[in-house]
DNA sequence: TTGCAATTTTGACACTGTCAAGATGTGTTG
DNA sequence: CAACACATCTTGACAGTGTCAAAATTGCAA
C-alpha cells in the first residue's frame, strides 16, 4: 500500500476550520485509490494533516463516516434526480432514459462511493446511522414515484409501481455491476 | 463481539487430519454467526482448535480462504442447477421456475457466502483466486446456456442470450437484496 | 482578561494479518 | 526397526488498525 501518496496538508491554524468536510473529501479520495477496505482512519487522519484521533470528535465511528459518504452519494443523485425530472424540456421517455443512463453513469463514476451505498456492509443490522436513513428513504421513495407517473402515462407497464421499482433497479443495478 | 462462540474443538492428534475443510466449515459458521467483515483469521483458528498460524499452510491468505468459501458455493450452486436443468421429469417452464426459486433459495438462506460470490471485493483487481475463476466461469456459462435453450424453446424473448442472461441475473440479483 | 467549550493531540490497549524460525508428528527407505 | 525427509503445527515477533481516556491547545463570550 506504499504507492497511496499521502501528502499531509499544512494547516497554518490549530483549529482546521471545516475538518468535517475536509475528511469526508480525504476520504473519498483515499477511497477511490486503493478501495473501501483499505481505507483506514489514521492514513485519512494523516493526508488531512491532523492527528489519528481527531476524525472522533466529528465521526463517532469507522462505520459513522462510510455511512455519512454514503449519504452525501444519496444526496447527490436525489438532487440531480429530481432536478431532471422536472425538467419541463424533456419528453416522459427522455426523463426515463436520463434516468437510467445517470444511474449507470454516476455507478460507473463513483464505483467505490457507489458500492458503500447499495453494498451491504452499511445496511446490515444496526449499522447504518438515522442521518443515512434519512436521506435514503426520499431517494427510494421518489424513484417509485417517478415509476409510478410513468406506468401512469403508459411508458411503463405492470401494476405494482414498488415492484416494478425493484425489478428496475435490480436490473440496473446487475449490469451496472458486470 | 464477546458474543461470538468460540467452542474450540478438542483435537486428540497432532495432525488435524483434514484442517483445510474443518476451516472452511468455521469459517461458513462464524460467517453466518457474526457476517463476513466479523471474521478474523485469529478467531478462526481458535475455533478451530488450532494456534494462529496454522491455517496459513492451507491458505495462502485471507483473502485466499474467502476465495474458497466463495468457490464452495459456486461449486454447490453449479451441481445442483446442472442436476435439475437435466431432470427429464421437469417441464421447460418447470425448469426455469426452479432455477429462479433456487437462485433466491440460496441467496436467502446463505446472505454472507452469498454476498462474498457476488459481491465486489473478491472479484476486484487482482483478488481473485485461479481456482475461484476456474470455477465460477462454467457457472456463468452454464446460466448462459440454460437461457439461450429457453429462448430457442420460445419461453424468453430477445435475442442476445448474454444479454438477457444478464438482465434476469441483474433482477433477480437486485430483487434478493431488499 | 478570564473562563468555558470546542477542538486537537498524546498515550495506551486489544485486536488484526502475516512472516520467520523452531517444534512435532507421519510416512518412507535402508 | 532406525533414521531421515517432509508435511504439519506452534511460538515469537512486528507493523497496522479502531478506539478510548486524559491532557493540551485554541477560539469565543462574559
Amino acid at each position: 500500500m506504499s504507492h497511496i501518496n499521502i501528502t499531509p496538508v499544512a494547516r497554518p491554524t490549530y483549529h482546521h476550520g471545516d475538518l468535517r468536510e475536509a475528511l469526508l473529501q480525504a476520504a473519498k479520495a483515499l477511497i477511490g485509490e486503493a478501495g473501501i477496505e483499505n481505507l483506514s482512519l489514521r492514513k485519512l487522519a494523516e493526508r488531512a494533516g491532523v492527528s489519528r484521533t481527531a476524525p472522533y470528535h466529528h465521526f463517532s465511528d469507522k462505520n459513522d463516516l462510510l455511512c455519512a459518504i454514503a449519504a452525501q452519494g444519496f444526496r447527490r443523485r436525489h438532487a440531480e434526480t429530481v432536478a431532471m425530472f422536472e425538467d419541463k424540456t424533456l419528453t416522459v421517455r427522455q426523463k426515463f432514459e436520463q434516468y437510467i443512463f445517470g444511474y449507470v453513469r454516476f455507478a460507473a463514476n463513483n464505483p467505490e462511493q457507489y458500492e458503500l451505498m447499495f453494498g451491504r456492509s452499511i445496511w446490515k443490522q444496526k449499522n447504518s446511522t438515522q442521518e443515512l436513513r434519512e436521506v435514503a428513504y426520499p431517494c427510494f421513495q421518489h424513484q417509485v414515484e417517478m415509476v409510478s407517473s410513468w406506468q401512469k402515462s403508459g411508458l411503463l407497464s405492470g401494476d405494482s409501481p414498488l415492484r416494478t421499482s425493484q425489478v428496475i433497479w435490480g436490473a440496473v443495478h446487475g449490469i451496472t455491476k458486470l
